[in-house]
DNA sequence: GTCATGTTGCTAGTTTTTTAGCACTATGCT
DNA sequence: AGCATAGTGCTAAAAAACTAGCAACATGAC
């Protein structure tokens, strides 16, 4: 229902997100030293702190720190991202946005990736068909 | 360099540019009604303002009221976004995004559809290769 | 054990965001 | 003209986000 769970985050709550989105798991040093324009430790763990509270994300202890994660998985969550994404930007066009990842220096995709693309568009066409 | 302009907003003004850009132009009535959980229709212009004064969007008069529009083209911001998401929920991998695309409920992905995409995939082979 | 280092918990403060309200102008209808 | 409606500009204030600093505790090196 309410997805969407980025939308509603704050510019710092969304930085962070990401940050532990992308890394998967991340100490409040860590993150800190991934935020642009970093703020002081202890802000980043007051953020933390509130992140944890609306239960957004959830740590465990390692050592004497802890170690924060997501609460929902990046699955999910990259779903309605990749939605939003869609809807945003090319008019919900999925083919749209194939395309743009096709084009936009494909530098580092090379034939085996595309040999293996290819595959991917023809199974899904059995499937669909 | 300091593209991720999206990262920089605040939550409403990024909720503001998503429809902006979804839609293209919008007046302050339109926008709010877009929003989610609207606000009054005052904070609304007055976000608006804000982002004009920022630099991000610009407004054209449209009898008596303003048209709003993003500042920075589409295809410009969607290139940052797409990048952004592939780096944070794909491990950079463009290929799992496609994979994603075309897995998740391609039910609206008709066979010419598909077709269009093995031929996109193909060309591309043909510019790497 | 002692010290330096790195961590958490908390609290208080500033700054930014977000909001509403009021005065004014333009348009269109009667 | 007179009135209702739908805009804008501006100001001030509430709410939320953001930040720093300090006390306390744990760890590891010496």
């Amino acid at each position: 229902m309410d997805d969407q769970i980025h939308r509603d985050l704050s510019r710092r709550e969304r930085q962070i997100m990401d940050i532990l989105y992308e890394r998967g798991a991340s100490s409040a040093a860590d993150v800190r030293g991934l935020l642009p324009a970093p703020p002081s430790y202890s802000a980043v763990r007051a953020m933390l702190r509130v992140l944890e509270d609306k239960g957004h994300i959830g740590h465990q202890q390692d050592g004497p720190r802890y170690i924060y994660r997501p609460r929902v998985a990046r699955e999910e969550t990259r779903r309605s991202a990749l939605q939003h994404l869609v809807r945003t930007f090319f008019d919900g066009s999925r083919q749209a946005v194939v395309a743009a990842l096709l084009s936009e220096g494909s530098g580092d995709l090379d034939e085996q990736d595309l040999d293996r693309l290819s595959k991917l568009v023809k199974a899904t066409a059995r499937i669909a068909g």
